[in-house]
DNA sequence: CCTTTCACATGACATATGTCATATGAAAAG
DNA sequence: CTTTTCATATGACATATGTCATGTGAAAGG
């Protein structure tokens, strides 16, 4: 099978690369570093599977398995990544990816699933199995919007300006972010929002 | 050459022991996936040389190259890590570790530099090169410990608390952190900090 | 010995932040 | 057609934060 590795971390790329290459079934056919470079390779060479890291400049890995949804296209995508966070799990199911491992897997995973996924199946890491009963995110559109633009370093009143309101209404986003979260203060709130992903 | 192998992450941790364990005069005689089953691995094996991730749990590489500097142990290290922190550059040369590559390198740098090393070589990834010419630590340990426990959440009382300061003098050491890192508040104070590795 | 420098420490004051009561409009439930 | 719910939006108020003037003692340089 022709496989394309999508990942950003030169060594991990290049490992797996190497890696996969050696097994007798499968084909190394590509390498990308970021995501654009990912959906032009694949739109390119029409590979049967692409690894694919979440986390990379230009454009995240569920950007592209979105895009090859939207185009029918018959590459199946294989996640890769660091994070167990609901969020990506359920947003790559939605985009119809066939497998999500962890960075923290053992490495004879990754070629195991590449075979299931290859063959019709899925794969998916046992942890991520614990992930659907992951708590979702408790604040609303404009609180994440105006919590990510505090955790930047912004002040509030430089957040009223941006998202052109009152100042005390960015402050009261912030006070019910702060609440919902169960923290004691907006860093505390920045905090426990990045841990789960939260803030976009 | 007789190698180990310590990343936490089992994927690239794997990867990279198949691959170079591959090479005819290399042979990967252990794993670890934290810095003391690095130590405990390297004391009890004595190994040629050991790839070392930095931040790993339990001990970071760092920890374990000092530790094995102290001991006069013959066992060379290499450190692969993300991120090029001067920071973590200099505390590196101090514990006489031979060779510092980033995970952004291709992977062939990998075998090159641990052929340079047990040679009697030093191998370091051009882009640490500039890492000398970067900006020290501007905050003193005062300024640094309050910072830290900021970023964690807690407020100036409370941090006044753990500390036996008074709230002022806690908010005294914010605001000078602020200024030298000309922040706009502390939640930009700290990411620049972070941003510069400067928080331990 | 005296000055200079600098990390450390504090409190007074102005500003920014967090909370609460309140209001509107849109969508869902009755 | 109501009623309920909820995201959105605001300002008044109390609290936390950021700044500044000031002071101490230890180390370095004259």
């Amino acid at each position: 099978m022709k496989v394309i590795v999508a990942e950003d971390q030169g060594m991990l790329r290049g490992a797996l690369s190497a890696l996969l290459d050696l097994e007798d079934d499968i084909e190394v056919v590509g390498q990308a570093e970021n995501g654009k470079q990912a959906l032009a390779l694949i739109q390119e060479l029409v590979p049967d599977l692409c690894v694919m890291d979440i986390e990379m400049p230009e454009m995240s890995g569920l950007d592209v398995a979105e895009k090859l949804k939207e185009q029918r296209h018959s590459c199946r995508v294989v996640i890769l990544t660091t994070f167990s966070r609901s969020g990506y799990f359920q947003r790559a199911m939605k985009a119809g990816v066939r497998g999500f491992l962890l960075k923290d897997s053992p490495i004879d995973e990754l070629g195991a699933a590449l075979r299931t996924v290859h063959a019709g199946g899925r794969a998916v890491s046992p942890e991520l199995a614990m992930t659907f009963w992951e708590t979702e995110n408790p604040l609303t559109e404009r609180e994440q919007e105006v919590l990510k633009l505090a955790a930047a370093g912004l002040t509030a009143g430089d957040i009223a300006k941006q998202l052109f309101l009152s100042a005390g209404t960015v402050r009261n986003y912030l006070s019910e972010a702060i609440q919902k979260l169960e923290a004691k203060n907006r860093i505390d709130a920045i905090g426990i929002a990045e841990k789960n992903g939260w803030l976009s």
